[in-house]
DNA sequence: TATGTGATGTAATGTTGTAACGTTTACCGA
DNA sequence: TCGGTAAACGTTACAACATTACATCACATA
């Protein structure tokens, strides 16, 4: 089992540990960026960006349009503040920027919350097995639909 | 390392197999199902349920509504005749239906085509990792993303 | 024939994602 | 202070993916 040490950030603490891990990355903390990730962070499941937009057009009293989302949650995802989740098309804030991971995530039918595991030696596994099979640059997708503990 | 053994079928065959397997399953094996699997199984990528529609228009020369591709698609996927990649919104007919697996399939970013890797140690640990989370009836999605060896 | 059931058709709509292009803002050097 | 530039953001339109509700058809069988 790999051993790793995480901040597990919440609430102010990981706005402010994204906003340092955007402007180490080169990019600005704007307030538009600040409210996205606000709102990011407030979720337990993952959030479309519909949703999103929602929230923050509330928040602003101003209409603000989803592909302004789409780009800033493309910028979080790239600067690794926040992850797809592919098999929901939506998004998470990753509660522990600036570190790097393949996240396994685990997304309940039921409920639709999600969690999230880091098994460094699994993943290396998938990456290992792709790069086996010739694959370069590779980005493992791993997620696991069931029923989470609450709604067995 | 699981040993295991497949038949990989392709063509004519392998339409045979998806048959049976339909049939096994207590599902008929209707005109409209075969012209879709067959469409499906002719594409090396991912095909998206609209693609599919297309084709099947066009074999049938009538126009085939999305939805309809949709209800034999998910009951092609639940009995295991295909797949979704849920990284691409898209599926693949399963070159091996009635044999039970969690495939990992790897995508290539730039030329789309996609192949799989069956390594039931690497998602048999992805599901144990899932359960000991206290997570139950796990269906795994393992994907990989990345350049294949044709494109690198 | 009447009735039930499963498969398919049709239409409408909802959801997710991108493209193209215009406007604003922040900052920099003259 | 004045333009110039580039990044961020806004607006509109549209493309791609997916579901819902309900109608119809084919076939089995009471």
């Amino acid at each position: 089992m790999a051993v790793h040490n995480h901040h597990e950030h919440a609430g102010a603490s990981l706005a402010q540990a994204a906003e340092s891990a955007l402007v180490e990355a080169g990019e600005q903390w704007t307030d538009m960026r600040a409210d996205i990730f606000a709102v990011l962070a407030t979720f337990e499941k993952p959030a479309s960006a519909y949703d999103i937009a929602d929230l923050v057009s509330q928040k602003r009293g101003k209409r603000v349009a989803p592909n302004s989302v789409y780009r800033i949650l493309d910028l979080f995802v790239t600067t690794n503040l926040a992850r797809r989740v592919e098999s929901a098309n939506a998004y998470l804030a990753n509660s522990h920027p600036g570190c790097l991971h393949d996240c396994i995530f685990l997304i309940c039918d039921s409920c639709g919350t999600a969690t999230h595991i880091d098994d460094d030696t699994l993943t290396m596994n998938v990456r290992a097995a792709a790069e086996h099979a010739g694959f370069a640059e590779v980005r493992p997708v791993i997620e696991v639909r069931g029923k989470c503990a609450d709604c067995g």
